[in-house]
DNA sequence: GATGAATGAGGCTTCATTCAT
DNA sequence: GATGAATGAAGCCTCATTCAT
């Protein structure tokens, strides 16, 4: 009971930590800003994490989690190649929640880059997802639903990129107004499809006309 | 030829702490560290910046300049559909020089999530790219190796958007060994094409065996 | 009391800030002198004083209070016209405590002259202190030692300014040696006064000798 | 001839330094805003001046004189006992120009205060004073406008030291509004002044009715 | 467990001064 | 004589951390 309290409470300081990182920066992250967010003095801190690096890494973790969870709620609704698009869409930056992940996630990107500890977590929650996407990708296949000449995993690895620029470029307002990132993604979900050729190959004899 | 001098100097202190940034990330970026990385003493950078948030926006600035450029250089090497691959290929990071230009890149966008002009800049570059890759792509539909039916726009800002995505993660190391992400850009730049309807037609009967 | 022990805490900052700034000038006044002053470390200062502006203000606050606090002990004396010498004199720099005061005063004005703020603290200063010599010297026509005719306001007014002025030429050491300025006082508070006019009758029927 | 340019400049630095420190106080004086005032570069001031402190000292001198000349002046319009209350006024600030010099002089008086050999310059300086004003005292006396019986030295004294707090307060626009410190001096001359001793026996008489 | 006062290193900036051009 | 780039000390402030209460 005492241990859950204490969990409870490490994951609360993370939490409020990865709160303030989306919102304000990692700069603005000292042990201070986190007090005041919390409510409680500094001191607190040093009791639940050794040290303010420590809690950077438990905020980069509780925000990895929460994708996670996203991700894994959203395939839990079914999988089909016509639920691919908004699964997608469930795990791109799209309300405040998953826009304070989003945050979070950006600044530990950037964060990896000096930080060889930082970066090994990200490959393992890289690898962790691409083994997810690349799952259901295959579940599809047998499904008969995706072609079967492709490349499960390689297809995967690229959706993951493309939703990572599209994903931190949304969060960052980068996209022109009104612009729908994902339906890009039309392009690529149909090409994976099975027996769908008919349609395409009408747009393509427009070359020759 | 004073003023040349003076522009020159201001160019040399953004690009020691560009590349500052990108080797240690901007914790790293003091004045004490680009002072010791120019050899000079810290009250010079006084002299050509007023203070230090101009010399990360001079970093910053100096760092997308050199990203648009081997756009540039890629491009003026003749377009057309097979060179599009070659050309995301030399826009990603795959050498000392484009890693430590993506490096910055990447920590720009972190800042950007905080900082409001920065994210200003950012769009206005990203828009500048948009519009630069638009018009290949509509070059290309004009030379007939493109299907005209494409929006030339929206495919500019997906290939854009993979493209950062695919940068950050090979930048940090994120892809498998021996994974080339850019090979996965074949399945979008055939979608392009113009009549090859019948290879994919026949991987697409697979579907039905 | 906790909050007793900061603000005791605040106005020792404040009193050993004051007597820096009369002992060595404003200068020398810096966060470090003022932690060593303290005998404690510079980061103790940030928790009683938003930045050193404000110890400053406090210095000098701290030192106006002082002023107010001598002259009130010396009204509390009793007040008849006699005592307004005393008075006087007990008002101006004679030891090295008032002398401590009357320096932080001095640079308090010159201060005033390129900080509103403190020229408004000035002038609230002036208005009370003013305001209860005014209202001594009206007692003291109702007690009838003081000619009723005199407009109680410009004494206390031009008593106050040539205070000022002495006071600050006597901390500079600015008088000849053995002069005492407050004896010229004499000659006002004989105007002052109620039928004495026979002595000065005579002194002045030598311009006619 | 060079000799001359040599001093002419001198004097415009100073007087550019004077008009600094009475505008925007000290700590605004530095060797840059000097130069910029000055219309020209840092380098030239260590031609004239060994130093910042050696321009702060002839930006002092050029006050002091010019102080001394507004005197002068004053007095070379003739002596009497009327015309006194207008030299005081001509001597305290009045216009853009007298204010200026009497901020230069505030500054001096505060900077005396931890500066032994700014204290001796503003020592000398007032012994002149007292010694100019002094001798129009005993002028006037045997002019028999004033009273013989009165130490002129001792009187002078007093008029500057009242005048010091005037002009001071004046400056820092202490007094309350529409308020004239100089009137304050009809007190002191009347009492200066020969045979009008009945005027005043009047107003003393009220004391008893 | 909780508090927050204290520490002192280190960040950014400004300044007077020097000196090569 | 004039310029202004360069220097580096020192100013103020913020920060993560420690520790007595």
């Amino acid at each position: 009971m005492r241990k859950l309290d204490h969990d409870q409470r490490r994951r609360e300081i993370a939490e409020a930590a990865a709160r303030l990182i989306a919102a304000e920066g990692m700069p603005a992250l000292t042990t201070r800003s986190i007090a005041k967010a919390m409510n409680c003095s500094i001191g607190v801190l040093s009791h639940y994490f050794d040290g303010k690096a420590a809690i950077v890494t438990a905020a980069f973790a509780w925000a990895s989690e929460r994708i996670e969870q996203r991700l894994a709620r959203a395939l839990s609704r079914g999988i089909s190649v016509d639920r691919l698009l908004p699964l997608i869409r469930a795990a791109l930056p799209h309300d405040r929640q998953s826009r304070t992940e989003w945050g979070v996630r950006l600044h530990l990107w950037s964060h990896a880059a000096a930080d060889p500890d930082a970066a090994a977590v990200l490959r393992a929650d890289l690898e962790r997802n691409r083994a997810l996407l690349g799952s259901v990708i295959v579940q599809l296949q047998r499904q008969g639903e995706v072609r079967p000449d492709i490349d499960a995993r390689g297809v995967a690895q690229m959706m993951i990129d493309s939703m990572h620029g599209m994903g931190f470029a949304a969060l960052l307002g980068l996209h022109p107004a009104g612009h729908d990132p994902v339906s890009a993604f039309n392009v690529l979900v149909d090409d994976l499809r099975c027996g769908d050729g008919a349609r395409r190959g009408v747009a393509r004899d427009a070359c020759n006309a």
